[in-house]
DNA sequence: TTTTATTGATTGACGGATCAATTAAAAAAC
DNA sequence: GTTTTTTAATTGATCCGTCAATCAATAAAA
């Protein structure tokens, strides 16, 4: 009973912050969700806060596996960027609940040390995973800047998706990421 | 009285707000700080809903004006976007609790329709300003799409440096910004 | 003496956490 | 195969703390 019952915590946990677009989510809101009882969900997770973690784990390594599968059909270096910002953009990710989620944990993420240490990890696997690929077309120092770059700016897309309706869809945002990195390497390989 | 103990509460409210990272902070702390009961707090502005919203017109009417400076001395259209850019990097804005202030506002515009109402209206006024001088420059269609990925990135840059630390100095940022845009006209000036 | 500024005390709601009690399942004993 | 015993699953009721909001009362100006 108890994985069953901490996925479907966890599930409507991620729900219920997308629905509510915060973390001002009662536990209740989530047990009631999740169709049992409030005190059930912190006989499983003790806290309020660790059901919080739960769901940032199941988020984080859920694009992480993405990723990761995204990457095993791809050996270009380009194609494996390409590979990686696909993954962001991923219908998954781009999911306004989950985007949500997303925006949530970054506020939490600065005041809670463990929510604060998981998105860490994130930022630093995507980084070097940027930065590997990056590094076998360009020198080192130029592959952190495009690494940077590419990041924020799929981070930036994140919120203006999650707030604004009046951006360009899932596809549009995304050829604007490549298109960056391609202008980056053109640049480069030129000179 | 009443005009500066509005403004020493807004304030009060930044300053809290940046110090815990969200908006979950007390109208009791604001007082603290602000040196006030509680109750005058209410008294001045009558919710905990109209405090957050006053601080966030502060925040983006700063913003607004410094924009304004920066592009009075300017008439070159890539200068004046290079001023917009500058003023998004601006020390005042790029203050750690100025940035997590406009965070905890971002997650505050899923559920106030006002305080929605308040970033769509900065949101559209950054957006024409690009537009605008970026016409001068190249046509209608990817004067948008740069203008997008300006602000996207912007807003991304920000997000990594409200909760990362290893990321590069506002110089740094900035610069990057600024070679994204001028990659962005090289490539549509060259054909 | 009226108006403005200000507060301490209080209220009422909400929500996280706890706990004792209940049901159901599983294991052990006979 | 049935009864007993143990263990796990689950909840309702409740406690305690927090906090926004209110209000009546006081101090200070005008």
């Amino acid at each position: 009973m108890e994985p069953i019952r901490r996925d479907a915590l966890v599930s409507a946990t991620i729900a219920e912050i997308g629905a509510s677009g915060s973390l001002e989510v009662t536990v209740s809101a989530i047990a009631r969700r999740a169709g049992v009882s409030p005190a059930l969900a912190h006989h499983y997770f003790g806290s309020k806060e660790q059901i919080f973690l739960a769901a940032m784990r199941r988020i984080l390594s859920d694009f992480g596996s993405d990723v990761q599968n995204r990457l095993k059909s791809q050996t270009d270096p380009v194609q494996r960027l390409h590979a990686i910002i696909a993954a962001s953009f991923g219908p998954d990710q781009f999911d306004r609940e989950i985007v949500a989620a997303w925006l949530a944990f970054y506020v939490q993420a600065q005041k809670s040390p463990e929510a604060a240490r998981l998105l860490r990890i994130y930022a630093r696997r995507l980084d070097s995973n940027l930065v590997y690929n990056l590094r076998k077309l360009v020198d080192e120092d130029t592959a952190r800047r495009i690494a940077q770059g590419l990041s924020s700016m799929i981070d930036g897309f994140y919120i203006r998706h999650a707030l604004q309706d009046h951006v360009p869809d899932r596809m549009g945002t995304m050829r604007l990421v490549c298109e960056y990195l391609e202008m980056c390497l053109n640049r480069e390989t030129r000179s």
